[in-house]
DNA sequence: GATGAATGAGGATTCATTCAT
DNA sequence: AATGAATGAATCCTCATTCAT
């Protein structure tokens, strides 16, 4: 953990001020001056914690992208059954989004992103599949889940049609029903789009 | 259309220079000058033709998301069975993702961007979306598809689904196989993960 | 008379367009672009006839300022008093500023303008000057005018007088009521302030 | 006061660097990079305590034009009588003229100027003229002037008169001969041109 | 630890001018 | 005579970063 990690966990207030800022005007259109301005602290100041931009939006970034993945090991580790689990990741994800929507968007933008920081995102998005990965190939392997199915191509598709989703949701209806979402994106993951 | 779209349709070449160098170093990171020398003429020339960098960025955009949803539209008009338009529609946005990485790169990154460009990304999503869940409502009222779908969540879905796998494709294996993918994509969303 | 001057007085309209932009926006910040469209012809019309815009700019100020030498040596041409000459003067300046008030204001601007063109203006104001100055003298041998009076300040305060006061009520009245202005312009100049 | 005012009051020098070119080359020919290398900072430097040029040209111009209004109102105060007032004011005006030569350059360059900055510089002539006609006005009160004149009309031609004087012989003779100067512009407000 | 004035490299944009048609 | 697409030098302005206090 960097020093700069470290100021911002302490101050969780200003960790909050440092993503809203960075999700609403992106990377580049943030200067360095705003976000000092809105922590209320000067430009040396955040110098003196960080090296640099870069580090600040790294750590920023880094330190919401740990608070996922700590929901998402929670979710998961309190059931036994595939199922479940897959749901309890849907519920933890969109649970995500509606709390921390700000470092989602922060995410989804930088995983699509120009090269620059990619390979970082990229890491951690490996990470979250590979957990959906686990969950699935365990399920195929206990015969519940179609076992014909690519793990690795189910997994990035239900990654990329949570987020999606929510996504949609926030943007069209400014706030997330999640039960509504969660019902809907269940029965379409478990039983596909064919009437029986 | 605009005079600068004008311009980018006449030369395709040039089209295809601007979308090659804002997907890989974004809006940001790329210069006039570098657009204008790998277009081969003078900053000047394309101030000519574009009101500034946002104009040159959002006709190249633009361009390029028309040239998606002809490709779908297309895709989708050559069948009547609703299952059939769904593989359709799947194939038409792999063929996309495939043909013009670099423009499905920008929609992305833009669709989960800040403020400035969202509204403009957002509504071209909205169309493509709208596309799939008329297939789909249309697939309901046959009775193809399952009627207590959320036909508006599930197009969103299948959305979402199909662009993290294009890109997770082309970011772990380089380039994308494409039947592969379509297959796994059309089982997951036509059956779902349970074993029958 | 350069082939410009001869293109700006055979077509009258395009000349008063050149001095209304030149006036209105200033020469630094009137673009040739501005001036074609608002001629009606293309950018290289003009260069067709003036060799740049500098030269644009002087053949429509010199025109102009032809049309204020001309009124003013007809003025004094119809009379034989000094008095009645300076009153001439004076009432042909304020009908040069009602009715070419656009080339006042170059005129002015560029007299306490910046060393590139001021040396043209300078001359122009000094043959007005002199115009005035010559009435004086004229006055002075003839016992009309104080001879203690140096005649080259005398003009030159007059000249600026009268400008001065022109644009004073066109500004702060949006027009010019000649008579009184000229009423009290006239008293100032023959009796000065003192009450008798 | 705004902060670059501040700037240039504290440290003088880069006030007359700023008007010295200022006046010499005009707003528009005058570069950042000049004015930054001739005051001996960083082009950043003049940004970080001005908006823009045209603030900085602002500033420059205002706390000149503050100079001339404390002269002439300490000038007027050390009169009582209102003909003495005249000649007091004739007298400061035309010393600024001659330590801030630059300054009234600019002053009167953009009084005739484009649209951009005539209201600013109006304003700033309007409590000058406003300042003379209160003497005009007091001394036709106690009768030292004469009745009938427009004290508007008379404040402004005076105030272009003096103006126009003191260029004319700074263009022509170099240099500013206060007394002669002085003396004639007194006499011919006072008493008039004609002979008694 | 904290500050904020100063820096200067970097990049967007403007616009007078040219020249092939 | 007239055109207007193309040019590129010139300039404004931004902003991450430094450092003396």
């Amino acid at each position: 953990m960097s020093k700069g990690t470290d100021f911002l966990n302490k101050d969780r207030e200003k960790f909050k001020i440092a993503v809203d800022i960075f999700s609403s005007k992106g990377y580049h259109s943030t200067t360095m001056d705003e976000v000092a301005q809105a922590m209320g602290v000067a430009k040396g100041t955040i110098y003196y914690h960080f090296k640099n931009k870069d580090e600040l939006y790294l750590c920023t970034t880094q330190l919401g992208i740990s608070i996922l993945e700590i929901m998402a090991r929670e979710a998961i580790g309190q059931h036994t059954d595939s199922r479940e689990k897959i749901v309890a990741l849907i519920e933890s994800y969109l649970l995500f989004m509606h709390d921390y929507a700000g470092i989602a968007y922060i995410f989804l933008r930088e995983l699509f992103g120009d090269h620059n920081r990619r390979d970082f995102f990229r890491e951690a998005t490996k990470s979250y599949q590979k957990l959906i990965q686990n969950v699935l190939e365990e399920g195929q392997r206990a015969g519940a889940f179609a076992g014909d199915l690519n793990a690795e191509i189910c997994a990035s598709s239900i990654f990329g049609m949570i987020f999606t989703v929510a996504i949609h949701y926030l943007q069209v209806y400014g706030e997330l029903s999640m039960d509504v979402v969660k019902d809907n994106i269940c029965k379409l993951i478990f039983h596909g789009l064919l009437e029986v």
